[in-house]
DNA sequence: AATCGTTCCTGATAGC
DNA sequence: TGCTATCAGGAACGAT
């Protein structure tokens, strides 16, 4: 379930691979990911295009490519964005080629897409659940996109204030906190298991409703947010549900995390046990003798 | 306008 | 043991 780090992590590292390689070519078996153009048109304006950047916005990986071009890939619950070698070892199904973590781990092996370089190496989406998407669009539509331009502010963006925070947590002031953090319309880049692990730090109940938190709340959870993140990106993710980095490496946020699928065991702050409930519908881990 | 439920998909797991 | 039913989960979409 790559989030914010996750896929910053991708990003960063795609582009210092893949910045400025020639697409030449791609494979998928599974043309439901591809949302657009139509399979035909996505292969005829896909090939030649030159990788100039690839970043993130919220969890969506954007390449710049020439011509005006940009290919958005949203990796969703499963996917894993990865670069290495593959061999067809028969109709639709690779092996990597290459020494390393790709080589055998299960969760990479699921490939349904391929970008074909010019160094010989490839950018493959591996994904279980086939959930990812991917869409390539001229410059006019990937600015109008609106699942791009619906997204709240980046929590990392150093002009992101906590003024703002403020501001744009009480858009939904009764909502619940947890369910406010993981709105990408309001954050975006925050999934499940952030949102746990920053409520987490700043001891709030991920049930409260925005309006009942205090000034001193919202500041806690506002730096809780800013850090774990940061911290995350260092660490390189975390990899309790499957991430691995373009490389089939697993991230080491690992040590960080205190309540993220952890129902059942001691609280390392207070030694309450950590329970899990359900809100909206997600699995939501806290400890209610620390989280009020 | 805002919120809720459904949908996509398949490996893992629980239950019989 | 082996089968089947249920679950997990991001976010667009349709329904209320």
């Amino acid at each position: 379930m790559p989030e914010l780090p996750e896929v910053e992590t991708i990003a960063t590292q795609l582009n210092k691979v893949a910045r400025g390689l020639k697409i030449e070519n791609i494979w998928t078996d599974a043309p439901k990911i591809i949302k657009r153009p139509s399979l035909s048109q996505f292969v005829k304006n896909i090939k030649g295009k030159i990788i100039e950047e690839i970043y993130r916005k919220g969890k969506n990986i954007i390449f710049k490519l020439s011509d005006d071009y940009f290919l958005v890939i949203h990796q969703k619950l499963t996917g894993h964005l990865l670069y290495g070698k593959w061999k067809e070892i028969s109709k639709g199904k690779f092996l990597a080629d290459i020494e390393g973590p790709l080589k055998d781990d299960i969760k990479n092996q699921f490939l349904h897409f391929i970008i074909f370089l010019n160094n010989n190496f490839q950018i493959a989406l591996s994904d279980l659940r086939k959930f990812a998407k991917v869409l390539l669009l001229k410059k006019e539509e990937f600015e109008n996109l609106k699942e791009l331009k619906s997204l709240g502010p980046d929590p990392l963006d150093k002009y992101f204030t906590f003024k703002d925070f403020k501001n744009i947590l009480f858009k939904k002031r009764n909502g619940k906190i947890k369910q406010i953090l993981m709105d990408q319309n309001i954050i975006s880049g925050i999934g499940n298991i952030y949102s746990d692990e920053i409520l987490w730090w700043a001891k709030i109940n991920p049930q409260r409703k925005v309006a009942s938190l205090k000034e001193g709340e919202l500041k806690e959870i506002f730096i809780a947010m800013k850090e774990i993140l940061e911290k995350a990106i260092k660490l390189k993710g975390e990899s309790i549900s499957d991430f691995r980095d373009i490389f089939g490496n697993k991230g080491n946020f690992d040590k960080m995390r205190k309540v993220y699928q952890k129902e059942g065991e001691r609280c390392e702050r207070c030694g309450g046990k950590i329970i899990r409930i359900k809100i909206g519908g997600r699995s939501s881990y806290y400890c209610p003798k620390c989280q009020q």
